[in-house]
RNA sequence: GGGUGCUUAGCUCAGCGGGAGAGCAUUACCUUCACACGGUAGGGGUCACAGGUUCAAUCCCUGUAGCACCCACCA
C-alpha cells in the first residue's frame, strides 16, 4: 500500500478560498434556460442591508444551499437568486443614527441629501452582507444578484400600486394606525409585537352633570381621558342601565359625554364600564364609528401630549400621565390604583410602544386577495413544510385585515400619487401629470411617504426575472419551486408573497415553502445583543472552517422547533470532517497502489457486496430525507453510513487484502472502496462543499469535472442479500469475540486459536481467516462442522449458526468464564419466558397476525438453542 | 382567552403498536501500519403523569401538569 503525502488536518481557509473563486470563475453557479431540463429555482429571502450575517442567516443558506447543490447535481437547471432587501424602516433608523453622531438630522440634509447618504450605505454594507454569504460557500447565481429598490423591481412596485389602486384594491384613508412615535411612522398590525408589562389600573370616577349620580371607569391609560367622547356599558348590565342613554362629565376638560350600551363591554371585567377614547384605541374606534361619537386626538407623532388643558401640551405621556393622576386626586375622581400585568404593543423594529393613531394612510383591501391565497394552500398548490404551519398561515389569512403599506420615511419606493395643490384631488400614475387638475388649477405634489419594505419583497418571486415583463426567464423558471425561510417571517413575508403572486402573475409564486426555526443558544434563549450569547458565524469560519459550520447548524436539525446551538457541535463537526479526510487518505493509497479500475464482479467477496448493499441503501435514504427537507435525517444517516459502515467495518475487513500482494480480489477490494468513498464524496458535497470538491480534486481516478457538477448517486438494483447476512453474522462473531476478551482482560497483543464450529457457513468462515485475524486477534482459525473433539478448556461465543471456541491456554481464569456463562444463561432464560408469557396467551395465538407469531416461535427456538449449548458449557466446566 | 407543538440516557436529538436507539459527555483498556479530531468494550432510561382502546402501548385516544411558539380589541 502506498503513502500518500497529504496535510494531517484539512485546512479549511485556504481550500474555502480557492474552490470558491474557482466555482464562481467557471460558471458552475450561473444557470440558463435549457429545454433539455427541468427548471429548479430558488429565490433566497434578501437579508437586509443593515448589518452582518448572523447564525440565522447562515442556517437558512445552508439549507438553501445543501438543496440547490443536490438538484444541480441531479441534473436540474437549478437555478439559486442571491439579493438583499432595502428594509426601509430598519436602514432609515440606522442611517438617522449615523447621522446623530455627525450631529446631523434628516430635516437638515433634506430629502435628496438623505437618499444619497441611504444610497452611500447600500453600497457599503449591501456589499459586506453578499461577501458574507459567499464566505458560506453559497452557490448563488450572482449574476442575477437583484435589490429590491433596482430600477426593474421599482417599476414591478409602482405597476401593482398604480393596477391595484385603478382596481379599488389599494385606497386611501383616514384610519387608526399602529403608529411608532419613535421610527416617526405608522407601521402594519403584523409589526406590532406584544409585551406583558406591569403597569396599573386607574379607577376614575365620572359624575352625570347634575351629580345625581355617577359611573365609575377602570383604564391602563387614564392620559387619554381627555379625549374620551362616551362610556359604554354592557346592555345587559343593569348596574348601569338607568343611565344609558343619559350624560356624564369627563373630569378636567369637564365634557359632557353620552353613556352608551353595546355588547362588546365584558361586564366583569374593570368596573363594568368603559371609557371611550375613539382616537387612540382600535376597540373605542369601532365604537366612535358604531355610535357617531367625536373623535379628539389627545396625543400627536411625536407621543406628545396636544393641548386640549394648556398645561399638558408637549409633555410626553408619561409624564402627563403622573400629572393627570394627581390632578384626578385632588378633584376627588380618582377612586382606586391596583396594580395590573397586560400586554403592551412595541414595535418590531425599535420596540418602542405604539401609540394608535388617527391617520391619513394607504392600505390594501385583503378580502379579495386573502381567498384564493387561503384556497391555493388548502388544494396543496402550494405544500408548506412542516404540514403545521399549514394550520398557522390559515388561520392568519382568514382573519386578516387591511394592510397598511405607507410608511412615513423616505427610504424607500414613494408612493406614485400625486395630489393638486389646490383641491387635494389625487392622481395616481407612473409621473407627475402635465395637464391641469379637473379644478382648473395646475400645479401637483407628489405623496411624501413611501411604501412597506414588505410590499416590494412579497413581488420578489417574479420581480426578480425581469416582471412585469414576460421575459423568458420568468416563463421558464418561474413559478419557483421552493423557497426557504425562517418561520418568523411567514406572515410579513411568505403569506405577502402568496397572495401577490397569485393576483400579479396568476400563478403560485413557489409550490413549496419549507420553513425552520430560530437559533438559540445552548441553553434555549434567544441570541442577542444584551445577553451577549450569539455565535458569529465569521468567528466561527475562521475557527473551524465553513463546512464545519455548516455540518453544526444541520446535525441534529429537525424542522419544528427552534434550533438549540452550541459550539460543541463545531467540534462534532470537525472531528467529522478529519475522519473523512483521514479514510480518503487511505483510499487513495489503496487506489494508487492498485489497478482498481480492472474489477471483475466475479471477484467480489462478500464484504464488498455487503458494502455495496449498505452503500445503495444510503444513496436512497440520503436522496429520500433531502427529498422531504429532513436535512438533519439525511445528514445523520450519511454520519452513520461513513462512521460505521465505510470506516468501521469495509476499510477494516478489506485491509488485510489490500495489504497482500497477491490477495484473491484485492482490485476488487480497492475498487469497491473507490466507488464507495466517491459516492460518499458526492452524498456529503452539498453539505460540506469545500472538502469534498479538495478531496475529490485529490482523488487519482482520471476524472475531469469537479465535484460540484458531477452526477448525483443513483442506488443500483445489486442484489447480494445472501453475502451480506454472511458478513452480518462475521460482524457478531468479532463483536461477540472482542467482548468476551474484554470481559477477560485479554490484551490485543494477546493472540489465540479460533475454533468456529458450524454446520451451514464453514466456506464463509474459513475464508474470513484474515478478517479474524485482524479484527478479532486471532492466531489461526479452524472451522469443523460438529463440536466434536473441542478442548473443555475453551472460552466460548454463541450465535444461532456458529460458535465460536477460544481455547484457554494458561490467562484465563475458568470461575470467571463460569460467572459469565451463568449470566449468559439467566439471560437466555428471561429471553424465552418473556416469548414463552406471549406464545402461551391463547388471545395472542388467536389474534396477532400469524406472521408475526411465527416469528416469535422462531426466536424461540432459537434462544432455546443458545440456552442449552450454554449450559452444555457450564456442564463441562464444572467437571 | 383561543390555537399549535413539545416532554425518550447528564446534554442534543432519532425512533414508533410486538426485544428502548445514535452522537456528545462519562468509565476502563489500547499509541495496532488513514485518523488519539482515533480504536475496543462498558455504565446510564418505570420513553412527563393518570386513565382508556388493544392479544400487545414509549408509539393510538382522552385528560392532567410543565415548557415553547403563534393568534386575539377585556379597557
Amino acid at each position: 500500500m502506498q503513502q500518500i503525502e497529504m496535510d494531517k488536518y484539512f485546512e479549511p481557509a485556504e481550500a474555502e478560498t480557492k474552490w470558491y473563486r474557482f466555482w464562481e470563475e467557471n460558471g458552475y453557479f450561473h444557470t440558463e434556460r435549457d429545454a433539455g431540463k427541468t427548471p429548479y429555482t430558488i429565490m433566497i429571502p434578501p437579508p437586509n442591508i443593515t448589518g452582518k450575517l448572523h447564525i440565522g442567516h447562515a442556517l437558512n443558506m445552508t439549507l438553501q444551499d445543501v438543496t440547490i447543490r443536490m438538484k444541480r447535481m441531479q441534473g436540474y437547471s437549478a437555478l439559486w437568486v442571491p439579493g438583499t432587501d432595502h428594509a426601509s424602516i430598519a436602514t432609515e433608523a440606522k442611517i438617522v443614527d449615523m447621522l446623530k453622531k455627525e450631529g446631523l438630522t434628516k430635516d437638515a440634509l433634506g430629502r435628496e441629501g438623505f437618499l444619497k447618504r441611504a444610497w452611500e450605505w447600500r453600497d457599503e454594507y449591501g456589499g459586506t452582507i453578499i461577501k458574507q454569504l459567499k464566505k458560506l460557500g453559497s452557490s448563488c447565481d450572482w449574476k442575477r444578484e437583484r435589490f429590491t429598490l433596482d430600477e426593474g423591481l421599482s417599476q414591478a412596485v409602482r405597476k401593482v400600486f398604480i393596477d391595484m389602486y385603478n382596481e379599488g384594491l389599494i385606497y386611501r384613508g383616514e384610519r387608526l394606525v399602529n403608529w411608532c412615535p419613535c421610527c416617526h411612522t405608522s407601521i402594519s398590525d403584523a409589526e406590532v409585537e406584544y409585551e406583558e408589562e406591569q403597569g396599573s389600573l386607574w379607577y376614575i370616577r365620572y359624575d352625570s352633570p347634575d351629580k345625581s349620580y355617577s359611573v365609575e371607569v377602570a383604564t391602563t391609560r387614564p392620559e387619554t381621558m381627555l379625549g374620551d367622547t362616551a362610556v359604554a356599558v354592557n346592555p345587559k348590565d343593569e348596574r348601569f342601565a338607568h343611565m344609558i342613554g343619559k350624560t356624564v362629565v369627563v373630569p378636567i376638560v369637564n365634557r359632557e359625554i353620552p353613556v352608551i350600551a353595546d355588547p362588546f363591554v365584558e361586564m366583569e371585567f374593570g368596573t363594568g364600564a368603559v371609557k371611550i377614547t375613539p382616537a387612540h384605541d382600535f376597540n373605542d374606534f369601532a365604537a366612535g364609528k358604531k355610535f357617531g361619537l367625536e373623535i379628539i386626538k389627545v396625543i400627536d407623532e411625536d407621543g406628545k401630549m396636544l393641548p386640549l388643558v394648556e398645561k399638558y401640551a408637549g409633555q410626553d405621556i408619561l409624564t402627563a400621565r403622573n400629572g393627570i393622576v394627581e390632578e384626578l386626586k385632588t378633584l376627588g375622581c380618582l377612586t382606586k390604583i391596583e396594580p395590573y400585568m397586560h400586554k403592551v404593543g412595541k414595535c418590531y423594529r425599535c420596540h418602542h410602544t405604539v401609540e394608535p393613531l388617527i391617520s391619513k394612510q394607504w392600505f390594501v383591501k385583503m378580502e379579495s386577495l386573502a381567498k384564493p391565497a387561503i384556497q391555493v394552500v388548502k388544494d396543496k398548490e402550494i405544500t408548506i413544510i412542516p404540514e403545521r404551519d399549514e394550520k398557522v398561515y390559515c388561520h392568519w389569512m382568514e382573519n386578516i385585515q387591511d394592510w397598511c403599506i405607507s410608511r412615513q420615511l423616505w427610504w424607500g419606493h414613494r408612493i406614485p400619487a400625486y395630489y393638486c395643490t389646490k383641491c387635494g384631488a389625487v392622481h395616481v400614475g407612473e409621473s407627475m401629470p402635465t395637464e391641469a387638475c379637473s379644478c382648473g388649477h395646475n400645479g401637483w405634489v407628489q405623496d411624501e411617504d413611501t411604501l412597506d419594505t414588505w410590499f416590494s419583497s412579497a413581488l420578489w418571486p417574479f420581480s426578480t426575472l425581469g416582471w412585469p415583463t414576460e421575459t423568458e426567464d420568468l416563463k421558464y423558471f418561474y413559478p419557483t419551486t421552493t423557497l426557504i425561510t425562517g418561520r418568523d417571517i411567514i406572515f410579513f413575508w411568505v403569506a405577502r408573497m402568496i397572495f401577490s403572486g397569485l393576483k400579479q402573475t396568476g400563478k403560485v409564486p413557489f409550490k413549496k415553502v419549507v420553513m425552520h426555526g430560530l437559533v438559540r443558544d445552548a441553553l434555549g434563549r434567544k441570541m442577542s445583543k444584551s445577553l451577549n450569547n450569539g455565535v458569529d458565524p465569521l468567528e466561527a469560519i475562521a475557527e473551524f472552517g465553513a463546512d464545519a459550520l455548516r455540518f453544526s447548524l444541520i446535525q441534529g436539525l429537525n424542522l419544528e422547533t427552534d434550533i438549540k446551538y452550541s459550539t460543541d457541535k463545531l467540534t462534532v463537526a470537525k472531528a467529522f470532517i478529519n475522519k473523512l479526510w483521514n479514510s480518503a487518505k487511505f483510499v487513495f493509497g489503496a487506489i494508487a497502489d492498485t489497478d482498481f479500475q480492472s474489477c471483475d464482479t466475479v471477484r467480489l467477496q462478500p464484504e464488498d457486496k455487503w458494502m455495496i448493499t449498505k452503500l445503495n441503501g444510503v444513496i436512497q435514504a440520503v436522496t429520500e430525507e433531502l427529498d422531504k427537507f429532513e436535512y438533519g435525517l439525511a445528514l445523520q444517516k450519511l454520519y452513520d453510513f461513513f462512521w460505521n459502515d465505510f470506516c468501521s467495518t469495509y476499510i477494516e475487513m478489506i485491509k488485510p487484502r489490500l495489504m497482500n500482494e497477491g490477495a484473491v480480489g484485492k482490485a476488487e477490494a480497492a475498487h469497491t472502496l473507490y466507488r464507495a468513498m466517491v459516492t460518499v464524496l458526492k452524498l456529503l458535497h452539498p453539505f460540506l462543499p469545500f472538502v469534498t470538491e479538495e478531496l475529490y480534486a485529490k482523488m487519482n481516478d482520471g476524472h475531469k469535472e469537479p465535484l460540484i457538477i458531477t452526477k448525483w448517486p443513483v442506488a443500483t438494483d445489486e442484489n447480494y442479500s445472501a453475502d451480506y447476512e454472511n458478513i452480518e453474522l462475521l460482524k457478531s462473531l468479532i463483536s461477540g469475540i472482542r467482548n468476551v476478551r474484554a470481559n477477560m482482560n485479554i490484551q490485543p497483543n494477546r493472540k489465540t486459536n479460533l475454533i468456529v464450529v458450524t454446520a451451514t457457513k464453514a466456506d464463509f468462515i474459513q475464508n474470513a481467516t484474515p478478517i479474524l485475524q485482524k479484527l478479532a486477534f486471532a492466531k489461526e482459525v479452524f472451522v469443523q462442522p460438529t463440536k466434536d473433539g473441542i478442548p473443555t478448556n475453551a472460552v466460548t461465543v454463541e450465535t444461532v449458526e456458529a460458535t465460536v471456541y477460544i481455547p484457554f491456554e494458561d490467562l484465563v481464569d475458568v470461575a470467571a468464564e463460569i460467572e459469565r456463562l451463568t449470566a449468559e444463561k439467566a439471560k437466555y432464560q428471561e429471553l424465552i419466558d418473556r416469548v414463552d408469557r406471549q406464545l402461551s396467551n391463547e388471545q395472542f395465538v388467536a389474534k396477532a397476525p400469524k406472521a408475526k407469531v411465527d416469528e416469535q416461535r422462531q426466536k424461540r427456538a432459537d434462544y432455546q438453542k443458545l440456552l442449552a449449548a450454554t449450559e452444555e458449557r457450564l456442564a463441562a466446566l464444572n467437571k
